[in-house]
DNA sequence: CGTATCATGTAAGCCGTTACATGATTGT
DNA sequence: ACAATCATGTAACGGCTTACATGATACG
């Protein structure tokens, strides 16, 4: 149902098409969650006939834009403030990690250096997006809308990134020290 | 084929039988990925059908032990080093973080102190974690099997509490500070 | 003798991806 | 005229959850 809520809270900050909607997800939802319009327009119109969004006439193009409903925002709330967090993981970067010990050092720390820097630039976007709201609402607002998920955002990737700089640092070090002495499945 | 390679990379430190398996994902791996017995059971199969793993003849009560092949570790080697990380997220907090904002800063601030204990106990778990493996390789091996998937899940999960209580201590703040003038969608 | 645990499976259904399919409007 | 973009859908298939289903062994 999370994509359904997704949908509630965007439709919540201002009506949209599935188009419109497809197009916000992959922008400022782009770090939160992900959904591509197959997904997106037959979820709406499911979300019509259960009255939590409503649609308009269609405009030019056989556009049809929804907008949220007085139950459409209940549902939000109740959701956000009664549905049990999911917290059980499914991912993949910590799979990664868990099983890096089966890549010979030079695998490992290779692929280590590439996801500091795909973190890093992660971190760097996250940055510009806060940095653009900021802007937006005038003086630091942490409780708009995405500056609290952007924040949460910067600091996991963060972490990651920090993460991924000290493995590298602690598997070159232990090559370093131990010399050609072993190194995994390299076979001495 | 991320449930596969998690397989692969729990038969490769020891063969086990599905229930085994089922058993490793609800305690080792449960911080990094997550897995049901319904699942686990049909993809052992295919997977020996593909000859990444073989099985024992039946044992006690029908327990078959799969062990894993050459050809498994090879392409255990392979995800690792060819296939491009996904990146993508879908995360219920993150998306609860940016929805957040229409909760009524009472309801939002109780949401967020209690993401900080949970994630607070997730830390302190991985900790005892990290303790007994330095424990069990005899002073910190920092490539050990789950040695690096720890310490990347404490920090990631260290970044959550230490936002969840920024994040409440920001909204508890600009709620003093304001008075009784307005919070959201409480309408003042 | 009964309960807990060990042990394995299958089926229905939801959620999500990839690919297929179509047509209108705008700009060059 | 043609391409880009706007705009909406459907179908097949894979991954995962929930629920159903069965039976063996150990222990008290």
């Amino acid at each position: 149902m999370s994509l359904r809520v997704a949908l509630l809270g965007l439709l919540d900050k201002q009506p949209g098409s599935g188009y419109d909607l497809t197009r916000r997800f992959d922008q400022g939802l782009r770090h939160v969650w992900h959904a591509r319009h197959s997904q997106i327009y037959p979820e709406l119109a499911r979300m019509a006939a259960d009255g939590l969004v409503v649609a308009d006439d269609e405009g030019p193009r056989g556009r049809r834009v929804y907008s949220i409903t007085e139950a459409g925002r209940a549902e939000l709330r109740r959701w956000l403030r009664d549905v049990e967090p999911q917290r059980s993981r499914r991912d993949d970067g910590a799979l990664r990690a868990f099983l890096l010990p089966v890549l010979a050092a030079p695998d490992a720390v290779r692929h280590l250096r590439r996801e500091e820097k795909a973190y890093s630039e992660a971190v760097a976007e996250l940055e510009q997006i806060v940095a653009r709201l900021d802007d937006e609402t005038g003086e630091a607002d942490p409780r708009g809308y995405g500056r609290l998920a952007a924040e949460l955002g910067i600091r996991q990737y963060g972490a990651v990134r920090d993460w991924a700089r000290w493995a590298a640092d602690q598997i070159d070090a232990a090559e370093v020290t131990e010399g050609s002495e072993q190194s995994r499945p390299g076979e001495p």
